[in-house]
DNA sequence: ATAATATACCTAGATATTCTAGGTATAGGA
DNA sequence: TCCTATACCTAGAATATCTAGGTATATTAT
């Protein structure tokens, strides 16, 4: 995720995918955009690090996935979110809580 | 920094320890146990992710370290924040804001 | 007294994640 | 016609963290 400084949320790239998903199922490029729009800008996935990621995903019966052409003929891979992604993604949020909030804790000193 | 899932937060895990070494000089296995009693066991850090960064913030001037021993003879080594470790914690903490409320955002859905 | 555990430092190599830097191909606008 | 945007992809590099060791002394339990 292209930041100012490199670095990155581990294990957090998934889980925003997974809840752009959640609404809606989507094709990468456009999970690219979106996420750069909800987060105004303040990351970008780079298509290196997204691909990858949901063939994991796939791998992982996370999302499962659909070719589909648009009008105009271009090809688009469609993923969607499955139960078990649901249930992941549920996971993730809950530890990104209590990641944040130790984080903050610490951050406000002793 | 150890959680159930193995991930972390990339970049800070420096972050977390120059907050710490704010409020005063801390060794390293102190660092490992405040970092754990302040996040309420949230993260420990492993030893070999502290020592090497430790390390490394010290090659960059971030902190400044010296040995000394305990009454009963035990050695141990205390890392001071430095001037440009406080700017460089500042710029952490700033990004870390923007980092998380980005997440905040997307998490919380269109 | 001795053994086991805790303290305290360290490093090398493996693993995981993301980035860089390419590649392919089509659509649409200048 | 050429350039940019769209849309997919991968290989290899870079980075961060973990695993799994190692050394040595202090403290606690047997």
């Amino acid at each position: 995720m292209a930041r100012s400084d490199k670095s990155a949320l581990p294990g957090g790239t998934a889980m925003l995918v997974l809840a752009l998903l959640k609404e809606r199922e989507m094709y990468g490029y456009q999970i690219i955009e979106e996420l750069e729009k909800r987060s105004n800008q303040v990351f970008r996935l780079q298509e290196g690090t997204l691909y990858p990621l949901l063939h994991s995903l796939e791998r992982d019966k996370l999302v499962t996935a659909r070719d589909q052409e648009t009008p105009s003929g271009r090809r688009r891979r469609y993923y969607r979110i499955t139960a078990a992604g649901l249930r992941a993604l549920e996971e993730k949020k809950e530890e990104w809580q209590v990641y944040s909030r130790a984080v903050t804790a610490i951050l406000a000193g002793a």
